[in-house]
DNA sequence: CATGAATGAGGTTTCATTCAT
DNA sequence: AATGAATGAAACCTCATTCAT
């Protein structure tokens, strides 16, 4: 019943042309649905909308994603969850934890430049995102969250254990994270140089390293 | 055509039986509203579920607010604003930064734990309302927001100045406070006892200042 | 979820007037529906034609009914079921079988005669009506005509335990009256009076008790 | 504009081999749109699920038939037709009524049972044909219908003057015989064998001769 | 002041039909 | 001849808003 499963943007030229335009009209439907979701919010913005940004009827969106549901959860899938992926491999590599989070902020800061309108709706309508799936499918997405949550806090438990942090709840060094990681790329997401993002993530590793008082407490 | 304006609800006996029954009713309705707000997200909320949940007729909602945008913006008047004005009083005070962080975060603590529907979709349903509202009104309810972020900022350079804290980009120290409270609020609202909020503000704000390296970094 | 029972027509003084007009409403509503019905079949029927038949908007539509197929369902309800239940009452009285049977068509023919557009449905759409209604309400249906089928097959063999018909399956005598039944129906609901529906019932009767040949044969 | 008209599918020799094709493809159509209406219904199934049923493309469908309301023309004309035509044929051999009844029955006990899902459409889906059809179209086939019926009253005529029957109003015995055969068909189409039908045909006709009465009355 | 039935604009979804390949 | 992606009209349904009572 639900969207065709679309193995990335697959372009090999093992497939046929038709198959290649299929997926390829599959992505500009995606990517039209985000850019609206992100001007206009996932429950204010109308299919008619989405059509006519990405150029096709409204009929047609119904030929790759079976419902506004689906679309929404196609997008997560698509977009979500390589990124997803590709920054929970920062943390195979042997690196001082230190090191990780900087590849991890850096990673992200480029992802964001690249990918601004998409980021906007993952920062800004993960809710509404929850609120218009169904149970089923947003306790999925849920799942993704909750993985790359427990990897981050894993994480920071080992490093406090190999002494390279102070010994503080490790949920709070998370949430401390989580927290300015959202705010600073809602804040920068607009920034028109990647390095000015990339100067905030400094910022907020020396911040979260070393703290703001002028002198460690005892 | 809006809303009667209602400077919180005012009980005094200056007023006739007939004005505090009407502003108790807004009362009533605007509790409601924010009781399915947090429980559907307001895209998701209907008014017949807000009147039934007010104990009112639909077409009463409309003796009180003119729209369902309205009542919605009359909520952030009416909880949002003194709530943020009573935050900013704590700045008046003569104390150290440090000082007035810890108020602020314990007076937030104590609110979010007396009304948590109402933080609830502050938190979580921030950009659903400023998508539902008009430009017009979403302009002022950034401006009470914005109004808050220079109080801060401005009190943070202050305290550089007065060498309380380090020389650091007065916005990234913003953001990180920003970010991380809110994450904070978004995991604890949640929990028993107002205690176990203000533990974690302890710890939040033990890690702001100190930060979480083991050692200060030269 | 599904549409307020409405116990018959009632216009009894002890309903407010506003109950009283609602349920006057409805009844415009299912009386427009049969209307439309009769008229272009279950499928071709749009809820604009029946909201027009009925001088309602369409969203009237839905404070009475929860979908399409649930008017579709009252309707059966409201007229088939009461219909259903007199026609059985006749097999109660104690009369010979034969009486019965001209009762019960008798019955039948002033009911036809009575509610014309509604007997071309019953008759017409009743493929219709069960590939339009979930199967679960398909089966209360089907319950429906089996249980009269069923009483029917009872006072059959009773009526040739009796001496009172000939020693004949039972199941062939029902299916004759039921499909000479129908045909019936089907070919005269358009006369122009009782009467000459009546004389149809007779001539029917006759040849099911005396058949058509000229001698009984051996 | 519309369908190619395909007198059976006519597989002589004397065609090439591309107009045999043609025809055997129209046939699979034709079989899978049966198989798919005596599923669905007519108005619940989709060109979709028919291409599907045929496997052939949508596109295909429109290569033989210029809508779906011609495909289901054309199956009236490719099945009914010669069905109505072989039936008729019964009645131009001399015998007596009672026989050419029996004749009739049992061809028609045969065919139903080598073409069930035919003869599931014809009963349970011919008030749908006639709504799905454009008048022109319905009244040429009312017209085949009507033409067998007055087929069937001329002979009952005959056969009432001839003495083989009661004096009774031709029309009602034609309605009786109607009426029964179709509530036949619609119970006995599941049968397993075809005796068991052949002998529901010998009890209808055993009723409809002789009646159900014990004795026949004066 | 309060009600809740009624409205109708606007949303999502379906599907017969067309047409470039 | 055959495909199947694309179309768009039209269906069902929702819900903020109005208004007679």
């Amino acid at each position: 019943m639900d969207s065709i499963p679309s193995n990335e943007q697959d372009t090999s030229p093992s497939l046929t042309r038709r198959k290649r335009e299929k997926l390829a009209h599959r992505q500009e439907i995606i990517d039209a649905a985000i850019r609206v979701f992100a001007q206009k919010g996932f429950f204010n913005a109308t299919l008619d909308e989405i059509a006519q940004e990405a150029e096709f009827s409204k009929g047609a969106l119904y030929l790759y994603f079976s419902s506004k549901e689906d679309l929404l959860f196609s997008i997560i899938k698509e977009k979500f969850e390589p990124m997803s992926n590709r920054l929970k491999e920062v943390f195979d590599v042997t690196m001082s934890f230190k090191e990780k989070l900087h590849s991890l902020f850096s990673d992200l800061a480029v992802m964001v430049f690249k990918e601004k309108d998409f980021f906007s709706i993952i920062i800004s309508q993960q809710v509404a995102f929850f609120q218009a799936l169904s149970i089923e499918k947003a306790d999925k997405c849920f799942a993704l969250h909750l993985e790359f949550d427990n990897l981050l806090v894993t994480h920071i438990k080992r490093a406090i254990e190999n002494g390279e942090l102070r010994d503080i709840n490790p949920h709070a060094i998370n949430g401390v994270i989580h927290g300015a990681t959202e705010n600073m790329m809602f804040n920068y997401w607009n920034c028109k140089t990647v390095e000015e993002l990339l100067t905030a993530v400094d910022a907020f590793i020396d911040i979260l390293y070393n703290g703001i008082a002028l002198e460690k407490e005892a």
